[in-house]
RNA sequence: GGGUCGGUGCCCGAGCGGCCAAUGGGAUCUGGCUGUAAACCAGACGGCUUUGCCUACGGGGGUUCAAAUCCCUCCCGACCCA
């Protein structure tokens, strides 16, 4: 099988500048790169497709770079001004840089061999940041016209919006990106760039700079958006808007794992294709099952279990696994002390006196206390809608709690709606 | 710099002196059905010491018994002119 076969298979590539760059990677002799936003410390679900992908390159034998986007952080994406968005400081975008590079070392080996490292994490800051403004206009921007940036789809919409304008400075971010490339390619010999497909129209004006600047010949390639069956972006939490983040301490592997197990049916095929590295075999035999035998969720299953194991290990996999298992199918307080744990452990707790249970406390209280609402109106409703569940059991509204609920003496397994948990540990 | 239009709850968007915590849609949440899915159905959706009170309609000030609604001013955006 030849790279191309796997890439199409998994239905990975939307839009390539030039097809004779498969050849190249089927050789396993191309460096290429995908830019990050480093606006946070860690990366989350969304950016999940660019890491496989990147993985799967380098296991094919050609090189990755992966490339923080500091400098163009700094100049910070416009088009979300209104989201009140601070603007990152250099010291922040380090951080996040350095918080992110573990991360990606679960996908990319960064080792070096022959003096050769086989993946390596730069940032565009080192570049953008002290490249001057004349010299940046003489030698980047002549190169590229006005008339080539408008045509782009992505500033024509925006051209056309009539509510919102284009600042200079987002039209000018994709200038910036492609020097990106022109500088990659030149420093460290790298000839493709990938992307979303958003990202069509940036990587096609830095493969044209770097023709025009170097003469050399650059490739774009893009996969496509990634939309679940609601048509909703994939990545963010159960919870609406949040992200699911790669960090354990940010999001628990078990509402990871949770997550990835809801994934519904329509998209379940395309994320395995996107986002494991199970065989064609395998995958066809998961599309099967979930043609007909939906219910069993065999896809979803592995599906989780695979990315699981990547992001977080073969470990924490497993014990996500059995956490759900557990806790939507058996009898929560039939479990021994240590399996209790290990089902709840990985959810957000919190430590409680005994004391404060003395009279029973009200639902709303705790609710509030545990960070599961909001608002004690907010607690209200839940509790009034009959969402609030004390060790698996719903709790009436008028209901109180007291200790002498905890199981093994000192724990409450305290549940909003489906999926959201909390663990009150009683002392 | 001049002119025009506009800034409403998470988003879109009505309201244009009292009946407005603010119609409607989307998003979200909870419940029901189911497969811990989707679709669908029902309810909820600013807060609180909840028959009431407080905070909110870009910011500030004013008129009025009473303002999201009128006036002044400032800030921000779009478009046109210079």
């Amino acid at each position: 099988m030849r790279f191309r076969d796997d890439w199409e298979f998994r239905g990975l590539v939307h839009q390539v500048t030039d097809e004779a760059v498969f050849d190249q990677l089927d050789a396993g002799s191309i460096t290429a790169y995908i830019g990050f936003d480093p606006t946070a410390p860690s990366l989350h679900l969304g950016s999940l497709l660019q890491l496989c992908s990147l993985r799967r390159l380098q296991l094919w034998g050609n090189r990755p770079i992966v490339l923080a986007g500091g400098g163009t952080g700094l100049v910070g994406d416009p088009t979300f001004k209104d989201a009140e968005r601070p603007l990152l400081t250099l010291e922040q975008i380090h951080a996040n840089v350095e918080g992110i590079r573990p991360q990606l070392e679960r996908f990319l080996d960064f080792s070096v061999s022959a003096g050769v490292s086989r993946a390596s994490l730069l940032n565009n800051a080192d570049w953008l940041t002290t490249i001057s403004l004349t010299e940046f206009l003489r030698d980047v921007g002549k190169h590229i016209t006005v008339n080539q940036m408008i045509a782009k789809e992505s500033v024509k919409t925006r051209l056309d919006r009539d509510d919102v304008g284009l600042s200079f400075t987002e039209f000018s971010y994709m200038l910036l990106q492609g020097y990106d490339f022109v500088r990659l390619h030149v420093d460290c010999g790298c000839t493709l760039q990938l992307g979303g497909s958003d990202q069509w129209g940036n990587i096609t004006v830095g493969t044209e700079l770097v023709r025009k600047m170097t003469g050399d010949q650059a490739y774009g390639l893009t996969t496509p958006l990634l939309l679940r069956g609601d048509g909703k972006k994939f990545g963010k939490s159960e919870g609406g808007n949040e992200n699911v983040w790669l960090d354990a301490k940010v999001t628990s592997p078990f509402a990871m794992y949770q997550y990835l197990l809801n994934v519904d049916d329509v998209s379940a095929p395309a994320s395995l294709r996107f986002f494991t590295f199970l065989s064609h075999e395998e995958i066809l035999a998961l599309d099967e099952a979930t043609r007909t035998k939906p219910h069993e969720r065999l896809a979803q299953r592995a599906l989780a279990r695979e990315v699981l194991t990547l992001v977080h290990g073969e470990d924490a996999a497993h014990k996500a696994e059995r956490a759900s298992e557990a806790l939507f199918s058996e009898a929560i307080d039939d479990l021994d002390e240590v399996t209790l744990l290990e089902v709840v452990g990985d959810a957000p707790s919190s430590p409680w006196a005994r004391t404060e249970f003395a009279e029973g406390l009200e639902p709303v209280e705790l609710l509030v206390r545990t960070g599961l609402a909001t608002s004690k109106a907010e607690a209200r409703r839940y509790v009034e809608q009959g969402g609030v569940y004390v060790n698996n059991r719903r709790l009436g509204a008028n209901e109180l709690v007291d200790a002498t609920r905890a199981l093994h003496g000192k724990y409450l397994v305290i549940r909003r709606g489906r999926h959201e948990l909390h663990l009150v540990v009683v002392s």
